[in-house]
DNA sequence: ATGGTCGTAAGACGA
């Protein structure tokens, strides 16, 4: 079963190359951030006529989720749980049957929080990734395959872009953002990428200023963190980089994870 | 080079 994240920028921009996508790539679960649409504006009928199920969490002009599945969700939970006030479409998450169970996968688009110094951005960041924190916590007591997909905003290591320098500063590689993800990442959940790959050069987003697609000036923002249960049943990731070279393309690509849940 | 490039949606604003 391929279970994919995509930061699309726009689903009403990107609708040519996400049925592009779809058609080639087969994903059978799909999480998509920054649709940038409200519910009614999502393109639901071209994506249905690809035998997609489609569930939203829109919001007007800037953020978005949503999940496209080739089986229906059994359950579906619209918004991070942990702040009623949150206005901010950035999480979905649907339960799916799986021949032996279910399994419960999230999109999230989580906080960028730049420029750091704002007496706004950069708390909601951190206060959104301790909320998710909590939320998965409860999510692992289930003990069923998790899958927290998304664009996390997050640098994890030095490694995971051209230069590290360049983000010193920049509200995605901060030591307190790496730290919120390490805390995140030690309740038992794994980075798909990184536990089936150690290449180094692996991004998932390239900006599209200065010719960075070109120079291959990139970093890896877009994450699948699993729950012991989904991690024992990955066999492969993929970060889908020939998706950046298209038309009009975003400035993320999709990333898999290839699962038996046979 | 105190910028560059996008998307949304109709002028900034977010990234």
């Amino acid at each position: 079963m391929k279970i994919a994240t995509w930061n699309i920028n726009g689903v009403k921009a990107r609708i040519d190359n996400l049925r592009q996508w779809l058609t080639d790539s087969q994903p059978e679960i799909v999480c998509l951030q920054e649709i940038k649409s409200v519910d009614e504006g999502f393109p639901r009928l071209e994506i249905e006529a690809l035998g997609y199920h489609v569930e939203t969490h829109g919001q007007k002009g800037f953020n978005g989720v949503a999940l496209l599945s080739k089986i229906r969700p059994d359950e579906i939970l619209r918004g991070l749980p942990g702040d009623d006030g949150d206005e901010q479409s950035r999480y979905i998450e649907g339960v799916f049957s799986v021949p032996r169970g279910a399994i419960r996968v999230a999109s999230i688009y989580l906080p960028n929080g730049n420029p750091p110094e704002d007496p706004v951005k950069y708390p909601y960041k951190l206060s959104w990734m301790e909320r998710l924190r909590q939320h998965a916590r409860n999510c692992l007591l289930l003990e069923e395959p998790l899958i927290l997909a998304g664009d996390y905003n997050v640098i994890p290591e030095p490694h995971d872009c051209f230069d590290p320098a360049v983000w010193a500063t920049d509200a995605l590689f901060l030591p307190e953002t790496r730290a919120a993800f390490r805390r995140l990442e030690n309740l038992g959940l794994v980075d798909a990428v990184r536990a089936t790959t150690d290449a180094t050069k692996l991004y998932s987003f390239w900006d599209y200023q200065a010719g960075a697609w070109q120079k291959n000036n990139g970093i890896r923002i877009d994450h699948l963190l699993l729950a012991p249960e989904a991690a024992d049943r990955l066999k492969a990731t993929a970060i889908e980089k020939h998706v950046r070279a298209w038309e009009k393309p975003s400035d993320h690509v999709p990333v898999v994870g290839l699962f038996d849940f046979n």
